[in-house]
DNA sequence: TTATAATTTCAGTAATTCCTGAAAATTAAG
DNA sequence: CTTAATTTTCAGGAATTACTGAAATTATAA
């Protein structure tokens, strides 16, 4: 293949990051490669790209399949399988938030709702409880938030954000006029 | 020391989570040790309750400390150091969503900066430089977002996620009333 | 079918990250 | 100061994770 020098270090930063982002070297590199091609890559052309073993790119690509990161399709007259990053960034940015809540903190909130079940029978347990019940607060709504969040449409996301800081003036607005929100949470 | 049953799974969970979180198991129990802990404990305490040696737990503190997420104090009459996690989650969450970004997203953001000055020279680098601009403008959307999100207080905090999903219908009425956001972005 | 192209699996090795104990450095009390 | 307590550093070994090539599996064309 031979990328061009912008796409190589664009490339080269994904590898990079991914350590810090949870996933390894290679993942990151074969995500930021699909990410700015224009046409659908095939794991020979990946592997080319990169100078990756091509079991390596077999196994970077069913990771990035588990994360739903990737469309696999089929062109016209090639049975190889070809592979792509969705042009929607809005949509890309959906499916990591939903991934990574599932990942990284679903099982938290689990474990913290199992711990909360319990009954002190010390002190130290009825402080740690009281700990855990914070946390579970705050995780509960802001995933909560989040996910709410998510389901808006680009546009209406976009206008949310605009709105920045400016919201807190706009809750104001809201008590007066007594327009209720969504949850009772 | 001697952990109880409740503040053992909670320890464990941090420790097997870490990973996924970016840290390690030491680093994901400590933290978690402090988190439940109504007092501070020195390192002595720390590496004696999670079974790790002292330098690994100095380390650990290090990490910690590295990501704001420790405070640390002297006890009158003790020349030894004492850690505590913070009482308040959501200056936690701030400090957690702070480092996260600084260490996380910023860095992409400049190497998208910065692979946008160049003039693409041909086809492949013109699409490349297209899809960066989309990732570019997505991230520094939600990035800022966050940002004046997160200087709210607690209060607004809470009263905007309790809002959720109803914002849309909010977004509408103020377009009706005129009502302006705070940036031009 | 059979043959061949394509993909996946997996055992072994390489590379990286984690953890420890010993030694060095720092801090504070006497 | 001197000494002792405390903390940090760091080299080396342990554990984990990443990567490869070869073999096995799967899929498609003839």
């Amino acid at each position: 293949m031979n990328l061009t020098p912008l796409a190589q270090s664009f490339v080269l930063h994904f590898g990079e990051m991914g350590s810090r982002w949870g996933i390894n070297r290679t993942v990151g590199q074969i995500y930021a490669l699909l990410f700015v091609s224009e046409k659908p890559l095939n794991a020979d052309e990946i592997a080319e790209a990169l100078a990756f073993s091509r079991s390596n790119v077999s196994m970077g690509l069913k990771e990035l399949d588990s994360w739903r990161l990737v469309r696999l399709q089929h062109l016209p007259g090639d049975r190889r399988e070809y592979f792509s990053a969705p042009e929607d960034v809005w949509a890309i940015f959906r499916t990591l938030a939903d991934e990574r809540r599932k990942r990284e903190i679903d099982p938290t909130l689990s474990m913290l709702r199992d711990a909360l079940l319990v009954t002190p029978t010390n002190a130290p347990d009825v402080y740690a409880q009281k700990r855990m019940a914070d946390m579970h607060e705050l995780i509960d709504l802001v995933t909560n938030w989040l996910n709410d969040v998510q389901k808006l449409d680009e546009q209406t996301l976009r206008q949310l954000m605009k709105l920045g800081a400016a919201a807190k003036k706009f809750l104001e607005l809201k008590e007066k006029l007594g327009f209720g929100g969504s949850h009772e949470r």
